[in-house]
DNA sequence: GATTGAAGTATTGTTCAACAATCCAACGAG
DNA sequence: CTCGTTGGATTGTTGAACAATACTTCAATC
């Protein structure tokens, strides 16, 4: 008889409790999207297998498993008999991240219930580590503890797959950001904006607060598209992320 | 020199339109995915290596790579050293679901724009497909026509990545279906609700057709999770989705 | 009888090497 | 200059091998 009963297919009683230890492919895809997100490799480049499995010591196989997850997520795109590169989102890519953010977000905070509680402690947790980030003059992150805060936001919807969707988003929000390399003080003005939306949400103005979202989230789209659409115009156009 | 300059990393020129060809993983991921999706292979089952790439007529590390895909879409869950198994979603599953519905179709249906845009005809047609698979007695093609309504209704969004990860949901949602076996004349009662729902919002009530569409789910949502719980207390309770 | 512990077996995890398929760059003919 | 051809480089896929792990079985003990 094997491990699981054929008839049922059910694995065998017992709930499992402990995570399952991480797989190669998986532990190799969590060093990739790293690097891919701090820009170790910037967007447009191509991922080599031969180098890659080289530099990381797994196997090809084990590397292209790696591979199929990140190009799940967006940060890298596949192209047959081409290869991996790292995502290089265009202007119409910051309209649909920008879309997204608007229906997760925005919904989110103005259907957040109850304003004690620990979803939205967790946004004024994202304030602070912004505003800590800055007066450090740690500029990179700010970028990641406003990540946060808008992970946080979209947290306020209380759907883990929402959560995972949302994280997925803001990683590819981050590649947008190496596109522009301008990751110095960019969100900087925007610390203020989350300290007021924040304050909104814990005084229970749900509707202050998605207003200030909007238009948050209409004038960066703004900012970002306008950069974008002036270095496609500008320079030469390589290959998009949606082929 | 190799296909793209190393310096920038960058694919050569030219943007690419032909959709590239779907790789052997892709097309093995694809029949998996109908074949759970149609309950071929009912939740909970394990999909054994050995015999699906025998089946198949693929190698195994071909079958691996399509497994990623599917795990990550969720119709699979993965375990390590024991195998993929077909998802066996609980009632918690349901619940986070049903939220993440929520947070995709309300506020797509309220923030829609134009009642004459062809993205609410496609809403309307997915209405008429359902109508006439019910009177057909094709339940299973009612089931079908349900999914496209509501994927329209996330449509209205306007984001590509919104209408993928909504496709996801609704995959997932099939599944659940599955897990309780009354797949029959489940979808027959929302079928005018479904045509309510267009109405209003052909007409640009956006809040009427919020409202409906709200306690559409809410029923729905209350529905599936009491028949879960009578199944999850009287069964015996296999490993869950989210290990 | 129930529980514990130690093989044994089946399955998956990972690697490796080989070949096929395809893309890309370079070259040459017209 | 344009067009086809050719050759090299990279990925796509396969098959087999071995390691690592989970499950079962069975015996020993309380």
């Amino acid at each position: 008889m094997t491990a699981t009963d054929d008839r049922t297919g059910r694995p065998t009683g017992r709930t499992r409790l402990l995570p399952p230890l991480p797989s190669q492919a998986e532990r190799v895809a969590e060093l990739l999207r790293e690097a891919v997100i701090d820009g170790d490799h910037p967007p447009g480049r191509r991922l080599s297998e031969e180098r890659l499995c080289e530099e990381l010591g797994v196997s090809r196989n084990t590397l292209r498993e790696a591979f199929r997850l990140l190009v799940r997520e967006r940060l890298v795109v596949h192209q047959m008999h081409r290869g991996v590169f790292v995502s290089l989102p265009d202007s119409e890519d910051v309209r649909d991240l920008f879309n997204a953010r608007r229906s997760l977000e925005l919904p989110a905070v103005q259907r957040a219930v109850d304003p004690t509680a620990e979803s939205v402690a967790v946004v004024g947790r994202a304030v602070d580590e912004g505003e800590a980030a800055r007066d450090a003059g740690d500029w990179w992150g700010v970028g990641t503890a406003n990540m946060h805060f808008h992970q946080a936001l979209a947290g306020l919807a209380g759907s883990a797959r929402i959560d995972e969707f949302m994280s997925r988003v803001l990683a590819e929000t981050r590649l947008v950001f190496h596109v522009m390399d301008a990751p110095r003080e960019f969100h900087a003005p925007y610390l203020d904006w989350n300290r007021r939306i924040h304050t909104l949400l814990a005084a229970g103005d749900n509707e202050g607060a998605a207003a200030e979202l909007t238009t948050y989230l209409d004038t960066s789209e703004e900012q970002l598209v306008t950069a974008f659409v002036a270095r496609e115009t500008g320079g030469d156009r390589p290959a998009g992320t949606t082929p």
